[in-house]
DNA sequence: TGACAATGAATGAACGTTCATTCATTGTCC
DNA sequence: GGACAATGAATGAACGTTCATTCATTGTCA
């Protein structure tokens, strides 16, 4: 097979939200117009309207790529030989693949759209829940938490600390005043997370920074 | 003298930026308008405009104002008698004060808005660095670093961590589906406080949970 | 030719901002 | 005190612009 787009449906889908996702993240949701969406795909405003019913359904559309994102995510994490691992992954790859801050400014404006439409909230404390749930379940199956080196505190709750971590951490990306590059980004984001897991758990591994 | 307002300019300023965060919680920055604020100050449109150049200039005040308000609340954290009560004013003041919700949504508005705005994202900066330098200080004179018992970890590292959870559990208060009350809301706060409290610093004090 | 993909000018609603106008208050003079 | 002038806070209709959305038209391929 050649690579015939057997849905050649999706792929304008795809092209139009790739296009949203760098105009949002540069605008804003609602400081995007479908104008500026239009121009950056390279096609013209009418034909997002044969795709999408309506801009809402684009930031819909958006949100539900994301949640598939986590959950790739996730199961890359799972993946890890171990639970160290598992957090690099989870917490370098949400900031530091494709265009890094593009992806902050989106999911902060996320959060900031949740807040005040109940429908886009609801996605997205679904998408934590279930990425909540994996990292949880993770450290539950870890020797880490098998040895009780997890300092009394329940797995859950170390999920939940670990992704308040992660969450902040994203939030003062988006305050970086010049690109980072990549690597820069992934190197800060791989240091926070040693600091956190020799924090979380106990270590007889090193004496903490690097 | 009665009570002339010496400075009655100062008080319809306060009455428009009271008005204008409930509507920039509610809407977003971009999505209320002016006439939003209007009505919800009991005034007119255009009297806005005597006491602001333009809707920029409104976003700017209620910036400088929690400007203010951290640093207010920095001092406050500084004169508690031990670091944990200080961690706790720091985390319980910032969501539980005045409106709950309102702040938090108000907060992530603004991180999305210094996401695209490099004058917000300044002056954004320059009240994280304060506060931090302010809880790094904090930390610096305690007890607990003086015995030794950070894990090793700098006071500076100490304090991004601590506002690192901060922001994290402010984004996820947008997430909550409906108004928690303000003594449920301060509850879980301080039980995120006190777990971190007791995992950044060593404790002979209790097992961890309340 | 017919069916469908794609265009972009046109539309109307909503927005930030302006400004001519109103009117309660204050000051001034007899 | 009473008549009148001056003030400037406050109003809200109106303006120009921007934006999401529509649809008549054009292009494309089988």
């Amino acid at each position: 097979m050649s690579q015939i787009p057997s849905e050649p449906v999706l792929d304008r889908r795809m092209q139009i939200l790739e296009a949203a996702i760098v105009c949002f993240a540069k605008h804003g949701f609602h400081q995007a117009s479908m104008h500026d969406i239009s121009a950056e795909a390279g096609i013209s405003v009418g034909l997002i309207y044969r795709y999408f019913a309506n801009k809402e359904a684009v930031i819909g559309a958006m949100a539900d790529r994301h949640k598939v994102e986590i959950q790739d995510l996730l199961e890359r994490a799972r993946q890890a030989p171990s639970l160290l691992e598992s957090l690099e992954i989870l917490f370098t790859a949400h900031c530091c693949e494709k265009a890094p801050k593009v992806q902050s400014a989106f999911v902060v404006d996320l959060y900031a759209e949740a807040s005040r439409n109940p429908q886009i909230a609801d996605l997205v404390r679904d998408v934590l829940q279930t990425a909540m749930d994996g990292v949880t379940d993770l450290i539950s199956r870890s020797p880490e938490a098998k040895n009780g080196a997890t300092h009394g505190l329940e797995p859950h709750e170390l999920s939940e600390l670990i992704f308040a971590v992660a969450r902040g951490m994203l939030m003062r990306d988006v305050l970086q005043p010049q690109e980072m590059t990549a690597a820069e980004r992934r190197a800060r984001q791989l240091e926070v997370t040693r600091r956190l897991w020799s924090l979380l758990f106990k270590h007889e591994y090193e004496p903490a920074l690097a």
